[in-house]
DNA sequence: GCCAACGTTGGC
DNA sequence: GCCAACGTTGGC
């Protein structure tokens, strides 16, 4: 069953731009129990995840990717050099998963957040909700649909 | 840069 | 195991 994801990035720190280049990366970094759990426990290979920009101009869904990998340690936690480093975690013990995800799309016109609060079937949206910060959120197949229907439109 | 909302930590 | 203090997130 393929399930659908919303996931949180700063640009300055890494963008669907750096993503287009790349064409698949770790996603690595995340420091959140829930967020990781999403990744370590529900993510599948073939799961469709949105490219969300915070902390932009505009914040919103810039693009789309799939998961290609799942499971993965998150090494930058037993670097000590790293902005992610973790002294709890360890090779025995990593705590932090990460997935690796490739580039499908990168939206021509972004899904800004004044759009998807705009949009109908999008309510529930939990990325929308008072409150949220969640960096790793699901998302209905419905509501993949709608943004995705946003963003590839001409 | 402000600040509301949330997660985490640590003393007890 | 409670909860106050602190740190972080992210829209505005």
């Amino acid at each position: 069953m393929t399930k659908y994801w919303l996931m949180k990035s700063e640009p300055g720190c890494y963008s669907i731009d750096n993503l287009k280049d790349d064409n698949e990366t770790n996603w690595e970094g995340v420091r959140n129990f829930q967020a990781r759990n999403f990744m370590r426990d529900e993510m599948k290979v073939g799961d469709f995840g949105l490219f969300y920009h915070s902390n932009a101009k505009p914040s919103g869904v810039y693009g789309m990717f799939q998961i290609v990998k799942t499971k993965v340690p998150d090494f930058t936690a037993l670097d000590p050099t790293s902005q992610y480093y973790d002294p709890k975690a360890s090779q025995e013990n990593p705590i932090w998963f990460m997935v690796d995800v490739e580039f499908r799309e990168k939206f021509q016109i972004p899904v800004s957040i004044e759009i998807l609060k705009n949009s109908k079937g999008l309510e529930n949206l939990a990325t929308l909700q008072k409150g949220s910060r969640l960096s790793i959120t699901p998302v209905s197949k419905n509501e993949f649909e709608v943004i995705i229907n946003l963003g590839l439109k001409k």
